[in-house]
DNA sequence: TCGGGTACTCACTTGAAAGTAAGTATAGGC
DNA sequence: GCCTATACTTACTTTCAAGTGAGTACCCGA
């Protein structure tokens, strides 16, 4: 199922490699973006104001290594850099609207603040 | 589809609850053994074995605000506490199913360490 | 009355992720 | 010669999840 710990292998849990790659504060909403038309860094800089430029540039370099998106270079000046997702990217769409199914229903129903997102000290 | 950021209403990103909700170091484990029978507090303590008893005692408490799981407690002594899926916690059982194969797949891919888990500064 | 088992809590520390602010290279336009 | 734009990088700081280690309340059996 979830885990395979159990097996003596020192495999990871596939559902944290998920977080991991997805888990970022702004990696849901950077894919959400290039689903369906790729996009410029500035792009995402005025989709998304409150991220900053090195988060942007780390979230999208992560991304790009995790092979989930496409990094693409026009040699022009000012350069121009285009993202979009790759086709190993789109295999997690249907994992992401999973995902955001269960997550909109639990929001309904129970809108307040989750434990998840709770301080650690009492 | 992922967001609804940009309704204007101030709702979150249900893939950002989903992360929150499961997105603990021990709560995709805890989930797993929890999927097909109760546990004890002390039970999950050694199918755990690196778990701290502080770390599950919260992601617990955390699950079960979330209402993913059931805490019943036998007036006995020694105390004895069970936990076990929720009905709700059972809804999730799908997406981590689809979580799960996606995170085997990309693992087989690239066994790399993901950039998702790299270190910030260079 | 001493230790043991259960299910925790509490105060403190560590470390990684995220944020802030400034700097860099290139070249075209004024 | 200076400003602008793009797509970043770098150094430093803050925040917060996770880890450490000790303590608590309860009662039982030896």
């Amino acid at each position: 199922m979830f885990v395979r710990a159990e097996t003596g292998e020192d495999r990871k849990c596939p559902i944290e490699t998920v977080i991991q790659v997805v888990g970022g504060k702004w990696k849901p909403l950077i894919l959400w973006h290039l689903l369906n038309s790729s996009k410029r860094f500035s792009e995402l800089e005025k989709l998304i104001p409150e991220v900053t430029q090195k988060m942007l540039a780390q979230h999208l370099r992560e991304l790009e290594i995790d092979r989930l998106v496409t990094r693409t270079i026009y040699p022009s000046v000012p350069p121009k850099v285009e993202y979009s997702m790759s086709e190993h990217g789109k295999t997690l769409i249907p994992v992401l609207e999973a995902m955001c199914q269960w997550g909109d229903n639990h929001n309904r129903q129970s809108p307040k603040p989750i434990a998840g997102a709770a301080s650690n000290s009492v």
